[in-house]
This record gives C-alpha cells, structure tokens and sequence, in this order.
RNA sequence: GCCUCUGUAGCUCAGUUGGCUAGAGCAGCUGAUUUGUAAUCAGCAGGUCGUGGGUUCGAGUCCCUCCAGAGGCUCCA
C-alpha cells in the first residue's frame, strides 16, 4: 500500500500501481470525467498512468493552466492523426502547446494546402475524438524509435530523436497514430469536444531561416462547446480595441503608401496626444535633473563605424545617403546615442559634473523586414523618449534605481497595472554577437540584476534578449490580443564609452571612463500610444485626450453662446470645440459619443440664461446642469486626480 | 525576407457559373428643417474595381508580376 497526499493535506491509502483517474473516481465520478492529466510529486503527468510509491497528487482539470496544456497537447497529437489520415504521407516535425490553443508543423511534401482545408481538418478531428481513442504510452529504446521513423520516412523526428539520449524516450498512440512524445496526455481523445483551427502560416524548421519552411497549423480546442464560442466572442472584443483600428476612428495616425510602407502619419488629434504625453515626461526629466539636447537625423558614416552599429546593422540597415560631389556617406540615424556621445565631448567633464543627463525625443530610422511591420508597434520611423546618462561607476546602480523609479511613475499614472519586467542577458552560447569584454559585461549585468532586485521588482531573464552593446531591463506589456510588447528600457552601457573614448577627470586629477545609462521609458512615441489606445480601448485620460469636450448647441440660435462658452474653457486651459453642425441634438450626441468625447456641454435657451452648461458624460449619460466655473474646477479636480497631483 | 490569405468610393461592405452605363449605408456637398440627451428629410457628387501585363468576342470576376494590408515564422540597435 503507498499513501498519497492530497492539496488539502489528507492522505489516502491505496494499492500501489493504483492511477490518478482511480483515484479521482473514488472522490466522485463527476470529478473522472473531468480530470484531464496529474500533478503527480509536482510533475505534470499521465492521470492514466500506475503511481507506484507514496506521492502528492494534484488532479488537474480545465481550470488549471497546466490542464488546458496537456488538453492542447493532445488536440495536436489528435489532429496530426487527422492530417495523416487525410494526406498520407506527410511528415511531422513539432506540435506543442502554446499560450492559446496548438500548432503542429508539418510537411505536406508537393500538396499546397490552404485555408479550404481546415473544415475538413477539423471535421476528421471531430469524427475521431467521438471514438474516445485512449492514449497509450510506451517506452522504447532508441534503435527501436529510429527504425520506427526510418520506415515512417520522417526525417524531422529522425532528427529529434537524434538529440535524445537512449533509455528516456517514449511513444505515445491514440487509435491508429503514433508519435515520438515525452508527454503527458489526456485519458482519451474524448475529452476534445470543441475544436477551432485558426490559422495556416509557415515556420521555419527548428525556427531557423536557413532551413526549410514547414507549414503550420494553429488551432485551439475546449471541453465544452460553449467555451469555444466565448472564446470567439472574446476575440471579436479584443479586435474591436485594435489600435489600427482605433487609431483610424478617431483620427489619431494614417499610413499612406505613398509616403512609403511603416512610416507613420500622425493626424492632428493623434499628434496633440502625442504632444501631451511628451510633456508630460520632459516636466518629470526636468525634475530628474536631465537637460534636452536636439541632434539631426543623420549621422556621418564614421560616428556608426565607431559605434558598432554600421558593422553590426550596416547591412541590413537603409542605405547611405551620400553627397553628391565629395561621395561622403551618412546614414539615417538608426539610435541617438552615438550623437549624444559626440555632445558629452563637446567639453571636457569633471567628476563634479556627472552625473549629465541628456534627453531628446529622437526620431530615429530602421530598416524593418517588411513582413515584420505592425500599426504602429513595429515601424521604420519612430520617436524614442531617448536619454543617456553619462555616470562614475560608483553612480551607476543609484541612477538606474532612479530611472526605474521613472518608468514605475508612469505606468502607474497611465494604470498599467499587468506588466513584467524582462532582464535581457547576452546569449550564452554565442558571445560574438556582442561586443565589448567579458568584464565589461558582468559588471553591467550585475548593475541591473543588483538594481531590480533592490527595487523589488518583479523580474524574469531572457538570455539572448541583450543589445549588441550591452544587457537591458525591459518593461513588457500585454496589447489587446495578449501580444506582449517591449515600452520602458533600461540599459547599462560599459562599452560605448570606451568605443568613443568618453572621459572624465577624477577627484584624483587622472582621467577615467564615465558609464552610459541608455533608457526611454516610453519606449518609442509609436509603439506606446498603440498599446495606450488598445489598454484604455481608446477613453483616453483627461489630462491626454485631444478634445475634452464638444459643446454641442441645441439649435442654430445658440451658436454664440457656444462659441462663448468654447471660448471661455480654451482661455481655462481646456481642450474643446463646438459642434455647430446643422444636426438634431441626439445627432450629435451619438457622434461625440462614438468619438469619445469625455465631456458633451448640451446648451439651449435655459444654459444662455443662466451662463450654464447642461453636462454629459462619455459612457454615463446626463449629468444635469452646472455652472461653467464649476465645470473649469471639476475638470481641473478630475486632471489633478489622474496626475495625482493632489 | 519566407509561408498562407486579402485588396471594389474617405470609411464599412454587396457584386451570381466571366456578359449591358459597378451598387448600398455612413462620411462629404447643396437645400429644406431650428431641433433638448445615441442617427431629421430630400437632392447632388464621389470608383481606370491596389498596379502592370496576359487569357478571352468580352475581365471587378480567371492566370502571372509588382505594391500594400492581415495572421504566423525569422529578425528587432
């Protein structure tokens, strides 16, 4: 007999060899039904296989995300039986699960499949969960699995099994279909009740570009065929808070092809948001202590071979611009931080100086893949909120801990509140990408890891995430469709400085080498308000929005009373205009409203007399009539409380 | 850049198996109306059907090129 502990600290006695499903069956049959894998010593496992020692047991279910993998595991090992049955020949590489649903990449040989495909996909899906085939494991040894896929003609898994080590590879098969897997799965394919396959697209094998392209299916399965359609409708909403789609409502950005694809429009109201926001963070780096600076757009060829950039990017970057006559070469500057450099030595430092900040709001030009290119998340011209602070080693973590500080400060007023911070590493494995020495590196990464850590930040490591030129503190936030994004960045920069020979004399009157702190806690101009407009669905803060009101007269009569009022709030520092469009009351209501106005100031005969408004509030309706001075003071209440200036 | 898909008026879309001067709503303009909390009525104007080529008696519709967009892959200073 062995004793399994339960989450809730009771044990039970059973019979070695005994399976989580039989345990769960002793619970109640309900809960059988509805347990799709085990948790079983805290590794995730078949809830069909023998537990053979004492052990603690979670049944996982739908509601754990650890359930819902296993499920999409199994969806991808179910519908690469359904491929194989209806295109005979074809050659599996991977199908894994992922954050929504499952993909399997697969080689389909000559045949072109397409979308018209995917209904009968999913329909031979269907038709083979119906059977409730069992999964069934089986160890096997090494020699055996590649005789297995040798006769198969699959040389993806040939390849795979290649990278295993004999003695810990397993087979699983459901019905007619094997396939090389490490595991866990469902009891049976019948657990798979509704199924969706979204999208086709290639992958390169083994995600490497140098190697052939695979096909692969996206597709996504629920236990209950209502939890499909919710999913659907879920996103049908998110759609709806796309910023392209936003952006192009409400008049913010355009793109044109004549201008050239990925070189964003900004619209006047989109460009007044945009102001704002700069503003917003030059008036908070004042307080910082940073000074503006302003550079040009382009930058001698030499000032990019000194930096690193020409040798790391040149290639793949837009094409030097040169002079007509001298054949001098200039690039559109790809970053400001070469530029700010040249500015650091434009006078000799003292330690007494630093630490300097320099900040401006650069527009910078990269040569993006076009098949990389998104709204405006992913653009070939865009505005960092750039700085670079020039620091003695001894101010490098105080100065980041103040920029983290920053970037905290304004994620805070702009109420994002779901968001990671990403510590980008060098790849391990392949050092040459980077430049600059090893120490250089440490001390860099240490300076970063030491400086969240005392922020209390709640961090993850990406290896391989680094700039060329040194490791970052990356804030990552989630857009409306769950994609994540990279905003704030914080990098620490050993290696610049020697590159450009920055220097500054020490208390000890010899000659040292400052610290590059390079940040922007926007991220870029672009890439912010895209995912600003997708958090707040396009209602905008106050204190942000283009148009804080519309008045809206009720009739041709009392456009001049409108005008007055108009007139008297832009005097008060508000933003607004008047709706003087020949239109019925409820006309105009509706397109404010659609437009997201937060304030609609509805005057008549009533307002003239007594110099009121009658206030409506975007999203709540009619307020009632206000005094205009009172409305001057609850708008300016409503800002101060959004900027917590209070 | 690669894979799959898409491209009709400023916007959202309709347009049968290829067959007369390509349609609608919204937006725009003109006029009527003078309006009280989510769409007043009428009229007008607006399109070389993304581009260039091809097949055909005939192409928005079929084929190819290029351009742009979408979803992925790769990349992202």
């Amino acid at each position: 007999m062995i004793n399994i502990t339960l989450p809730d600290g009771s044990i039970k006695e059973v019979e070695a060899g005994t399976t989580a499903l039989d345990i769960a069956r002793g619970i109640s049959e309900g809960l059988a039904r509805n347990v799709l894998a085990a948790e079983i010593n805290g590794v995730v496992s078949d809830a069909f296989g023998p537990i053979n020692e004492d052990a603690t047991l979670k049944l996982l279910t739908w509601n754990d995300d650890d359930g819902k993998s296993v499920m999409w595991h199994s969806s991808a090992h179910l519908m690469a039986e359904a491929i194989e049955a209806l295109y005979p020949g074809t050659k599996l590489a991977i199908g894994p699960p992922i954050a929504n649903g499952f993909y399997y990449d697969i080689d389909l040989g000559e045949y072109q499949i397409s979308d018209e495909d995917l209904p009968a996909i999913e329909a031979k899906m269907k038709e083979l969960a119906k059977q409730k085939s069992q999964f069934v494991k089986k160890e096997v040894s090494k020699a055996d699995a590649i005789s297995y896929f040798e006769e198969k003609g699959d040389e993806y898994k040939l390849e795979l099994i290649d990278g295993l080590a004999d003695g810990t590879i397993t087979f699983y098969t459901q019905g007619n279909f094997t396939d090389l897997c490490r595991g866990p799965h469902l009891p049976n394919t019948g657990f798979i009740k509704a199924i969706k396959l979204t999208s086709i697209a290639g992958a390169y094998w083994r995600g490497d570009e140098k190697r052939k392209q695979l096909t692969r299916i996206y597709g996504i399965t629920f236990p209950k065929n209502k939890e499909l359609v919710e999913y659907l409708e879920l996103l049908e909403e998110a759609k709806k808070r796309d910023h392209r789609k936003l952006g192009k409502e409400l008049e913010l950005f355009t793109f044109s092809q004549n201008v050239g694809q990925g070189l964003p429009l900004w619209l006047p109201k989109g460009a007044e948001l945009r102001a704002r926001l700069e503003s917003f963070l030059k008036k908070e780096q004042k307080k910082g202590g940073y000074e503006q600076v302003m550079t040009p757009h382009i930058g001698h060829k030499n000032l990019y071979i000194t930096s690193g950039h020409y040798e790391k990017y040149g290639e793949d970057s837009f094409q030097p611009i040169t002079t007509p006559h001298e054949g001098e070469e200039f690039l559109l500057k790809p970053m400001n931080c070469p530029h700010h450099c040249e500015i650091y030595k434009a006078s000799p430092k003292s330690y007494k100086d630093l630490p300097v900040r320099y900040a401006e709001f650069g527009t910078v030009y990269r040569y993006e893949q076009s098949g990389e290119l998104h709204g405006l998340t992913r653009v070939r011209s865009f505005t960092q909120d750039d700085a670079h602070i020039f620091c003695t080693p001894d101010q490098v973590k105080d100065e980041f801990k103040k920029v983290i500080d920053l970037v905290l400060y304004i994620f805070k007023i702009l109420k994002f509140e779901d968001f990671k911070a990403q510590i980008s590493l060098r790849d391990p494995e392949n050092k040459t990408k980077y430049i600059g020495s090893d120490e250089n590196w440490h001390k860099a990464e240490n300076a970063i890891i030491e400086a969240a850590a005392e922020k209390n930040l709640d961090t993850f490591v990406e290896y391989g995430e680094a700039a060329f030129y040194g490791p970052k503190l990356d804030f990552m936030v989630k857009d409306a469709i769950g994609r994540e994004w990279q905003l704030g960045t914080i990098q620490v920069d050993y290696n610049l400085p020697e590159r450009f020979e920055l220097e500054y004399v020490g208390a000890d009157n010899e000659k040292h080498r400052p610290v590059m702190i390079h940040r922007a806690p926007f991220g870029s101009m672009e890439r912010f308000v895209a995912v600003l407009l997708e958090h707040c669905a396009g209602n905008f803060p106050l204190w942000l929005t283009a148009d804080q009101f519309a008045v809206l007269p009720i009739s041709e009569k009392f456009n001049d009373y409108a005008k007055k009022v108009s007139e008297f709030l832009n005097n008060s520092d508000i933003r607004g205009f008047v709706d003087n469009r020949n239109e019925k009351a409820g006309k105009k209501i509706r397109d404010n409203e659609v437009k997201k106005i937060p304030y609609m100031l509805i005057v008549g005969a009533n307002e003239e007399a007594n110099n009121t408004v009658s206030l409506r509030k975007h999203g709540e309706g009619d307020i009632g009539e206000i005094a205009l001075e009172d409305f001057v003071k609850l708008i300016n209440e409503a800002v101060n409380k959004e900027l917590e200036l209070n």
